[in-house]
Parts: C-alpha cells; sequence; structure tokens
DNA sequence: ATTAAGCTGAATGCCATACTCCGGTTGACC
DNA sequence: GGTCAACCGGAGTATGGCATTCAGCTTAAT
C-alpha cells in the first residue's frame, strides 16, 4: 500500500471518530470526507460503506478501551479510582451510544463481542466497587453502567464535564 | 367546531407530546397520526405543518410548567424540595430540548420566550438552593440547569431514573 | 519517464418524510 | 330522517438529504 494511502485511511478514521465524538452517530460521509481535507471516494476506497466505516473505527476504539479497562482491572487502585479513570478514558466514546442502543441494524458480531466484553467488565468493576463500600449500592451494575453510559456517550462530553462530575458525586457512597 | 374535531385536536396534541417525551423529537407526522388512530390528513387540518404542531404542544406545556413553576416558587417550602419537584413535574418533557437545542430552524418567538422564562425561573431557584445551603455551589445556574435538562429531556426519562435520582444526589451539598 | 495506485467531487439513485387532495363519512341543525 | 358542510382517511406527490459510484486527473514509487 502507497504511504499516502496509509496515512489517509489513519486520517480517515481519526476524523471519523473525532467527528462522531463531537457531533454524534449521525454525521455524513461529506462531513467526515470534508474534515479530513479528503474526497468522499476516498472513503470508499478504504471503506465498502458507511457501515464498514463505523464498525471499523468502533473495533479498534472498543479494542483500545477493553486492553486498558484490563490493565485498570489488575491494579492495586482502590476500585474507585479504578472506576473514575476509565470513565475519563471513555468520554467522548459515540461509538458504543452506536452499539448499545437498540440499533436494528446493528449486527457485526467482532463489535457486539466487544461492547459486550466491555459491559461485563464494567459491571464487574462496578460491583466490586460497591463490595468496596465505595459506590451506593442501591442499584444494580447494570443500571449503573447504563447511566455512566448517558455521561460518556454524549456529543460533545468532556470528563471534565458538570455532568460527569455530578454523576460521579452522586454514585458515590454516603459516608 | 364541530365535537369530534374538538375531541381530535386534543387527542393529536396529546398523542404528539407523549410520542415526543417517550421517542424523542423525531417522530414523524405519519407516527403521530397512527398513534392516534387518525389518518394524517387530520393532523394537517388541525395545523398547517408539522412545526405548528411542535410549537403548539411546547407552547401549551410550558405555559403549565411555567404556572406550576410559579406556584411552587412562592410556596415556604425549602428550595430544595421545591426543585425536586419541578424537576418531577419536568420530566419527559422533550420541548425544551427541541427549543433549547441550538437548533437553527427554531424560531417561534412565542417558544422561545416561554424558555427562556422557565430557564430563568428555574435558573433563579437554583441560585436560591444555592443561597439556602442544599445545592452544591462549585456549578453556575445555568450549569445546573443544563444538566437538569439532560436528565429531565431524555427519550423516556421518568421522574424516578436512577439518572435522575443520582444526579439530584450528587447535586446536593455536601453536609 | 512510466504507470498503476490513489484521489476528486459532480452525478446518480434511493429512501424517508412532509404535505396534498379527492372521495367517502359524520355530526349538527332543521 | 334529511341535508350538507365540516370532517376524515390514506394513497399519492414532491422534496431534500444522504450513501454510493465513476470517469478523468494526480502522484508515489521505481
Amino acid at each position: 500500500m502507497r504511504a499516502d494511502a496509509q496515512r489517509n485511511r489513519e486520517l480517515i478514521a481519526t476524523t471519523a471518530l473525532d467527528l462522531l465524538a463531537r457531533r454524534g452517530p449521525a454525521v455524513s460521509m461529506e462531513e467526515i470526507a470534508r474534515a479530513a481535507g479528503l474526497g468522499v471516494g476516498t472513503l470508499y476506497r478504504h471503506f465498502p460503506d458507511r457501515q464498514s466505516l463505523l464498525d471499523s473505527v468502533a473495533a479498534t476504539t472498543l479494542r483500545t478501551l477493553l486492553a486498558a479497562g484490563r490493565a485498570e482491572q489488575s491494579s492495586a487502585a482502590p476500585r474507585w479510582q479504578v472506576l473514575v479513570r476509565i470513565v475519563a478514558r471513555c468520554t467522548g466514546l459515540p461509538l458504543a451510544l452506536i452499539s448499545s442502543l437498540p440499533d436494528a441494524t446493528r449486527v457485526d458480531p467482532t463489535v457486539a463481542d466487544l461492547v459486550a466484553e466491555l459491559d461485563a467488565l464494567f459491571q464487574g468493576l462496578v460491583e466490586d466497587a460497591q463490595r468496596e463500600g465505595s459506590l451506593r449500592a442501591d442499584l444494580t451494575g447494570a443500571q449503573v453502567v447504563g447511566l455512566l453510559n448517558v455521561a460518556v456517550c454524549r456529543p460533545g462530553a468532556r470528563a471534565d464535564d458538570p455532568l460527569t462530575t455530578v454523576l460521579l458525586d452522586g454514585l458515590r457512597a454516603r459516608p
């Protein structure tokens, strides 16, 4: 593969991720192309269709997140700290949203698997934090994860958002 | 106006509000019609176009909310209580969202005014609660209102949602 | 210099959705 | 219970946005 092609492929993926994070899951191919300073045709040279591009970006990102998550998981830090760090890390990721939404048309098995794994990791972490006594115990793991999703998967979300801050404070177990 | 027309007009408004709350701001005229058990033609008999219907529903709802808010405001209850009650009251309202979003196409002056008034009322309330010492003071009124908006204006939001609960807990001033 | 891989973006086709309209229905008044 | 204007239904039309294609031009690599 020619060097410029390689570069463009990565540029497309990065740009797509960025736009998805900032403007939500409805970005058009045209928008992505323009933001990357390329023509739409180039996107289609690298990805057969829109879904492909989305899947590819999702898979890459989810894999990174999963790796980071597993690393954190086996650290010695208190579970609460771990959770906060992972949430920060995930912020701005709209892809979990794309996939976790009851979106009928989504079926890519790789992405689905990754989402499931990430979900399980998160839930385990939440439940550990509850056992540790740092996270309020009146919600199920799934509920907490669902709620963190809202905080994290918003167009334009940032880790130091008021929303994220307040939500995390609200999740902290009362003294 | 014929009795059935009157009935249908109200049915349309109610159904639209309900669907907007449950499925978000992208509901189609067809969906609303079907949910109301009517034909699309009937919607257009009562409202010249989609925007009209949305504006009408928004204006009615916002007026009700504003009245309820003003009543609460002049009650003797602690500001925190008042705030919680109003939030509960607003939950499921997607219209504030429609209007408060940077949606370029929205210009109806009535609705804009109502939104502004409701916003001001909310902010005043939040700031009073902060002075009262029941609401954390490290956020501006506007930030708090924005964040409550997220909680309240989601498709399918409910007042006893984990999200709303946790968010309110996170907003409470620390002892 | 050669050339195949790469790039562009106007043109195409598709689909969802707002909106229209005419034939059939019905409430209201006599 | 008859009349009729208001009302309703829903197939059909118009439109706009978006994914996707492709013919002609560029450029990296040798």
